[in-house]
DNA sequence: GCCAACGTTGGC
DNA sequence: GCCAACGTTGGC
């Protein structure tokens, strides 16, 4: 099983709306990169829901791969090239984890989310660095 | 709203 | 295939 963070902006979709919806289709992706992570996605891996570009970024909660990839149907004719997974709420944390937070820890130094310049809207995390936040929520 | 970083596009 | 221009991301 592998470990992943996904981020989103809260006021398109954030961690309340997928608890509500239970499952939901993560699409939109428009990243070669990000895409390729999306398609080594397997059904259990467990991710990270990250709210970006708001008022308190930040690590909000956790989901599960509960579709592997498939074609994102949001990007029309070339729905082929783009893919989609579904993810499944786990676990809204009871306090956010903030950028800032994260940012404080010497373990994550290497986190890719903390790299400079990083804009990867998915990425994997290592067992490590899961365990370490998962200790800190 | 600004700006750094970096991916993509398109002319050559 | 190079590279300048442009667009997007996302923190601040």
């Amino acid at each position: 099983m592998n470990y992943w963070l996904m981020k989103s902006e809260p006021y398109e979709f954030s961690i309340d709306d997928l608890k509500r919806v239970t499952t939901e289709p993560w699409s939109g992706v428009r990243n070669y990169l990000a895409r390729n992570y999306l398609r080594q996605m397997a059904v259990g891996d467990k991710a990270f829901f990250y709210h970006s570009s708001c008022e308190e970024p930040g690590i909000v909660g956790i989901m599960t791969i509960a579709k592997a990839a498939y074609p994102d149907a949001t990007a029309g004719l070339e729905a082929e090239r783009w893919s989609s997974v579904d993810v499944r709420f786990e676990q809204k944390f009871s306090r956010a984890i903030t950028l800032t937070e994260l940012k404080k820890h010497a373990e994550l130094a290497n986190f890719t989310l903390l790299q400079r310049g990083n804009r990867l809207s998915i990425m994997p995390v290592s067992t490590e660095q899961w365990t370490f936040i998962n200790g800190l929520a």
